[in-house]
Formats: structure tokens, C-alpha cells, sequence
DNA sequence: CCGAATCCGCTGTGATACTG
DNA sequence: CAGTATCACAGCGGATTCGG
């Protein structure tokens, strides 16, 4: 189980769970950058990730519905993904994250206040 | 390794990575919502949570300048756990990802753009 | 070209019991 | 009260190979 906790707990913490895994932050941030784009596109923007793993984060942030996906059945075939409405919007939060993330190099502790 | 990446992908992968584990986002938020609290206290509001896990979110947060602690030496010991001004800021963070959070119940892709 | 199948190691998460 | 010690386990993340 993953969701057992009391309901008044943290409001983002299904978002940050969306988000957590690996490389899902930088797949939403290069689709919201770029544009859509092709798997192998995104696998070479991408430099060391598996198929297997690249496939799986695509999956489950479409489950989630940030990305959706179309397929063209030609052969070869083609295969495009990009950004929701509701994955244009994470990535539009993505990108304010900037200035924290800054500060989170220094990570000198203050006083409490 | 965690950190293998070429540099101009997601800005918000720091911050996403240190807010990932488990508890870790209701810790942050509980802390801002009521304030400095003891180890028990904190442990008390998030249900299941063991002491090990507890103790080990928080040295991390801690570590990553969100959370400062103080220690007094008495009999019994008094341990406090609060936010530091940068756990301040994303604490506001995370409130405000309520809105976003909701849509994800829906979870409803749409077409392309 | 876009995956699926398989195998594997690591580490995050947890229950439980014990200590200063 | 506020942790530490120990053990165990599931699942993620990854390398590699095969298929439509």
C-alpha cells in the first residue's frame, strides 16, 4: 500500500509522487521544453537510460495523464509524445523551482525562528 | 550514483529528489502547518511511521538545510524539530500544489496541442 | 523504430526490540 | 523521551537481449 495516511496531511504529496521517480522530471521538463517528441528522441536527450526504464516512466506518467501518446502503424513505426494540459502545467511549476533549487546547494541550516 | 545527468536538463530535479521519500513532504508540511514540534509529537501525527524512518527523514531534511533541530541534555531528553527559513519557503511550495493536486484525480489526457 | 522479456543488485521502507 | 540495532523484504532502476 501506498496510501494509508490521514487525509489532512501534506495537498502535494500525490503530485510529488507523480514526480518521484527518476528521470520523470526531466522527461516532463524536456517535452514542456521541446515539444513533442519521438522515443528515440527522447532516449538520446536522455544520455543513459534504458529503453525498458524510459518505456515505463512514459507509461506511468500517461496513466497519470501529464503526457499522452499517439501511434502512427506504419512500418517502421512512429511514435509521438507530449505534454497534457495538465503536464504543461507541471512543467510550468517545474520551472519555478528554479530559484529553490538554487539555494539548495548552500543548505546552511538558520536559527530557529 | 545519483547524479549522472547533463546539467541543462530539469531545474526542478534537486528540490523533487530531496522532497522524494516517503514522509518526507507530510514532515515538511506538518512542521509548517503547526510549527515546531518533538520527535513524539511528529511521530504521533503521522500514523504508521517507525522511529527509524522518522529519525532517518529527518537527519536527511535536516542535512539538506529544511529542517534544524535542538537538543537539550536534560533527563528526559527534549529533542524539537523545526523549519528552517528555506524549509519555510517550500513548505509554501507545497500548499500551493493543492490546486494542481486536485486534477490529477481525473487524470483525463486530452489531444495534442 | 519502438518497445517486451528476462535477470539482477541495491536501497528504501518497515517491524521489532533494545538503550542512555 | 528520543532515538539505535538488527533483520527482512519489495520494488525500482538498470543491462542486456529479443521481437513485430
Amino acid at each position: 500500500m501506498t496510501e494509508d495516511i490521514t487525509p489532512d496531511l501534506c495537498p502535494a504529496d500525490p503530485i510529488l509522487r507523480v514526480m518521484a521517480g527518476r528521470w520523470k522530471t526531466h522527461i516532463v521538463y524536456l517535452l514542456g521544453e521541446d515539444g513533442p517528441a519521438r522515443f528515440t528522441a527522447i532516449q538520446r536527450h536522455l544520455p543513459p537510460i534504458s529503453p525498458k526504464v524510459l518505456t515505463s516512466r512514459l507509461r506511468e506518467l500517461e496513466q497519470d495523464g501529464l503526457v499522452w501518446r499517439v501511434q502512427e502503424e506504419t512500418i517502421p513505426p512512429k511514435v509521438t509524445y507530449g505534454l497534457t494540459e495538465l503536464g504543461l502545467e507541471v512543467h510550468a511549476i517545474l520551472k519555478s523551482f528554479d530559484a529553490v533549487g538554487q539555494r539548495l546547494k548552500s543548505a546552511s541550516p538558520d536559527s530557529p525562528a
